[in-house]
DNA sequence: TCTTTACATGAAAACGATTACATTAAATTA
DNA sequence: TAATTTAATGTAATCGTTTTCATGTAAAGA
């Protein structure tokens, strides 16, 4: 069925040279052998095969896509934004995630060390030592999406975690005013968590509230989680008016607890969370929270990525941090 | 970095050919040169170059995944349960959509023709004849999952969408006791559409329940679409008790349009969906909907693939129907 | 007209693995 | 002991493409 470069240059009459010349529009050939070639390679419906050319050219226009779960809309839309870009520049996306038993490490050797992916898109929570041990002695492009910039020898893209959950407590405190405000953590070896964390905390510090230790419970972004560590809160005998889960599963959690005490919210406390997940806007009430551009984020690594692989000389990395944005939902009531 | 089977051949002081043959588990190669040959592979840390072994092999333990849309949790699932099957087995999971301009067909030709992939899964709501053109002299493995069984020359499995909507109605009518039931159906091109719709068809004439053709609307599987066909049923004079929409997102749209006319779900009517999506659990109240097992579905299509690239002579084809499971919600009241 | 240059194309090597076939050495049989 | 079989390994071809180098031909310059 599939025909060869062979074939076809003894269909044309010319060497396979030339064919692969006429392909890759090498300007040496004349405009009639290239038309010649080129309409008959339509005619006999030749496709080059990839897997021979990438052998031979050490070059794969294959991306491989590592992410630390496959699951949920937030990596859905991660890969989407990818797919999109692969489409667009004939490149192709190969999915792996670090589920299961699979260290993330593992699945990045796997991929340099197999000749498969000329690229790595990297999304991760946090870079440990073995990964970062890796990364720097990668021959492969790589862009790393993370929750924080803590490695310069690749391009990367991060979420703004810190302004994102600073502007939101700010807008808790000098919006909605309310002073009395918790925080359910994501996992504190998560570098999307840390920061988070660190945003409420300074925006509370800055606005001369003193932190409640108490009021700061680590969760594991999960429903489950959040639920647990919102009960918890608000079985305290001082407890808080908000909630504001490090992300939106957590807050979801929040929602199930408020229906489990029979409690209401936004009235008997009120809840924010970080993401803006697609379930958020039809909690009932609109969950508060924080849009976070995922999809145009998979597309910016894809499309830094590929403009890596096409490069030969290596110019300085880019970093790039991409900012979130306040969706203001029925879940938090102002302060009368 | 990557060493080659050339430079540990030299290392081990032999040929590549046994090298090939130790690390491939030749019974001809002696116990001693096996271990030596493993342990210094295992030393230099080589592995070997897929895609040499790929383009003289002429196999590929890369899986392509054609799907309509790379959007939503219900993909996600599908790319989540392939995934782990491939991790298990060392296969490769390589995304593809036919979103934007691309056509299913395009996209099936591209993993076909270039010896990339060495297995499809192909996920489509409906085959056209140029699809099950392509599949016929493909000659590449197949899983087709598909709404409908309608191309036998290929593994395929089904959704069992006639038996799900026809249960759903039929508990709507018999243990909800309510006949005034209305249907938004998906786009009618769609096979999974035709065979809901079938299904709450049929169900209401079984129950002698005469069929309103004013009550069936068709919608685009999109909250919008539910949202604009949901409103048009509640606007007419004689309007429906319950709306069954196709799936989730078009009974999410009815979710909308209840608030928008301030009406009260499930007191002023009823909704019931298809597909159980994440955010349906946290609709208040709790959607009633049909639950699709489609991460065991990825799953499945993916260990029957495997199946069959691993074999060579090709026993029947296998046809798989999996059923889905009624969800009961507050979304629909038993009538009083 | 002869040499030089430029240009278009062809011949052949290369990439890293597998594998059919050849070869060698050891074991078995006559 | 010589002949034959068997077991283990080596040699070399192969896959489909790209690419270096060589070749031949036409145009340009002397």
């Amino acid at each position: 069925m599939t025909i060869t470069i062979k074939e076809l240059a003894q269909k044309c009459g010319v060497s396979t040279a030339t064919i692969s010349r006429a392909l890759n529009d090498d300007p040496c050939v004349t405009k009639e052998t290239k038309e010649k070639v080129l309409s008959m390679a339509a005619e006999l419906n030749y496709k080059p095969n990839l897997l021979a050319r990438s052998f031979v050219t050490k070059k794969s226009n294959i991306i491989g896509l590592v992410m630390p779960d496959i699951h949920g809309e937030f990596f859905m839309e991660l890969i989407h934004g990818v797919d999109e870009v692969c489409y667009l520049n004939k490149y192709y996306t190969m999915v792996s995630s670090s589920h299961g038993k699979r260290s993330t490490a593992e699945a990045i050797i796997d991929f340099m060390s197999r000749g498969i992916v000329g690229g790595i898109i990297l999304m991760t929570p946090a870079i440990d030592d073995e990964v970062r041990k890796l990364l720097r002695l990668n021959q492969l492009p790589t862009v790393v999406i993370s929750g924080k910039r803590d490695f310069d020898k690749c391009d990367s893209i991060s979420i703004d975690n810190y302004n994102g959950a600073y502007s939101l407590t700010d807008y808790i405190i000098n919006v909605k005013k309310f002073k009395k405000i918790a925080h359910i953590s994501g996992p504190l070896n998560n570098n999307d968590a840390i920061q988070r964390q660190r945003g409420y905390i300074n925006a509370l510090e800055d606005n001369g509230i003193a932190v409640n230790k108490n009021w700061i419970v680590e969760g594991d972004f999960t429903t489950f989680g959040g639920q647990a560590a919102s009960t918890k809160l608000l079985k305290m005998k001082e407890r808080p008016e908000i909630i504001f889960a490090s992300n939106d599963m957590m807050a979801i959690g929040c929602y199930i607890t408020a229906r489990q005490l029979n409690m209401k919210i936004p009235v008997d406390f009120g809840v924010a969370g970080f993401d803006d997940i697609f379930a958020s806007q039809f909690l009932n009430p609109r969950l508060t929270t924080l849009h976070v551009p995922i999809y145009e984020l998979g597309k910016e690594a894809a499309t830094i990525l590929i403009q890596r692989m096409n490069k030969t000389e290596m110019a300085d990395f880019k970093h790039i941090t991409v900012p979130t944005e306040l969706i203001p939902g029925g879940s938090i009531l102002p302060k009368h």
